[in-house]
DNA sequence: AGCGATCCTCAGCAAACTCACAGCTGCGGG
DNA sequence: CCCGCAGCTGTGAGTTTGCTGAGGATCGCT
């Protein structure tokens, strides 16, 4: 699942000033192989970058200090050339971010997933081709999914997904055959601060089922008072 | 199963206001190789963090003075990083718990089997790299057990086991060729706080003959007086 | 502002599982 | 060889767990 041994790690860069959620990033971040920093002030983040040259900048744009933008100015204007992922607010800065994924960056708004950064950082990887190999395309039997063009297919035949089903049958790609627990897949697939019912994780594997599992041989299974997993038919 | 001679033992901090429940709790993780402090309220708790500095707590989220998740917001805003594991009461609180599990952080419900915990306790020290990867994989003669697929196989032939079935299981292969006790066995499959009667046990490996043992050399074999262990048949 | 798609809650239903019990089996000691 | 008891297993009740359909709230688009 991670980068293969003796390869250089790509160094990532986390930028916030709420202890909670650089755990979170960091946590999901290293887990994917990744080198991981933190930082919490915009100066710190600029002298972190000046210091150990990280290959991507995950950076609030609310510091206390200097704003997210600000940092991405000056950064810019050291001629310090790095690519970054904007945290945002949803209501408020919108706008002013978009802009800025003109320029090879990106954003994403708080609260996300987990699921959802990770696939946003590894395109900006794969674009400035950092990342190792990573064909955007899931398989998993005859069930294809591509991360690119967020299409699936069964069996060549075409299935439409909602963005929630996409990001759990994804997830559950990712990990074939392991059983995924309901904390895992609440915790990856829904926002870090879903408090809502668990019980939402049965409607959307229902959903799924009746769209990738009908009229087919069943993939995905419930392994009960456990959770789910992905599992090839028997035969 | 323990670690090296020579090796600095992982440090375990277990918080609980139930004597009971700590003793439990000390006793077997000390068993599994670990330095165990307890403590038994919030303010002890972080007096203790600081004193003891221990690589892991297992924080109970009722506590006479403070409040686990208290706790941990008061650790963590004194930028003391340290993993926790929280034992909550089913009912309530599960919801609460889940933006928590993000940073790394763990949550296990009560009343829980001593496995369990201890599992959690390993998965969460492997993440941190102060536990050695462990190979999910069991094996036992031509039986095969996998922890992270949760398959079950004799002789390549795939088994179906229902959860309590497999923890007996699972713990019975851990422990190979070691009779294990009536006692070891409930204490460590059921929940601790099992007042039943011990005759379960006889009908789970009941099942599991039936299940594993079927149309095979039998594996599970009975200690008449003491317990049951898991040895070839000879030859 | 209106509409459709999507996300989440809720509650009833169905199935699976856990556990208790009771009668039976067979081992081992005398 | 027989008896007693530890252990085995079939039956079934009660509980837990998961599935699904319906509906309300929200989002995003026109």
């Amino acid at each position: 699942m991670n980068s293969s041994a003796g390869e250089a790690k790509v160094r990532v860069l986390v930028v916030d000033d709420e202890p909670n959620i650089v755990d979170v990033i960091s946590m999901a971040l290293r887990f994917e192989g990744f080198d991981v920093e933190a930082a919490s002030t915009g100066a710190d983040a600029i002298a972190a970058v000046a210091a150990r040259r990280p290959n991507l900048l995950v950076l609030d744009v609310m510091l206390p200090d200097i704003d997210g933008f600000e940092v991405a100015r000056r950064l810019a204007s050291a001629r310090t050339d790095v690519p970054i992922i904007f945290l945002t607010a949803r209501d408020s800065t919108e706008d002013v971010v978009h802009g800025l994924t003109l320029g090879g960056d990106d954003y994403v708004t708080k609260p996300f997933s987990l699921e959802e950064l990770v696939a946003r950082i590894r395109t900006i990887l794969r674009r400035s081709g950092l990342a190792p190999e990573a064909s955007p395309r899931l398989a998993f039997g005859d069930l294809e999914l591509d991360e690119d063009t967020h299409e699936v297919a069964r069996d060549g035949r075409p299935i439409d997904l909602t963005a929630t089903e996409f990001r759990l049958l994804r997830y559950l790609m990712l990990n074939p055959r392991r059983v995924l627990t309901r904390a895992q897949l609440l915790d990856h697939v829904w926002n870090y601060d879903f408090g809502g019912d668990a019980r939402v994780l049965e409607t959307y594997i229902s959903y799924l089922r009746k769209k990738v599992d009908a009229g087919a041989a069943p993939l995905i299974h419930t392994v009960r008072g456990v959770g789910y997993s992905l599992r090839l038919p028997r035969g």
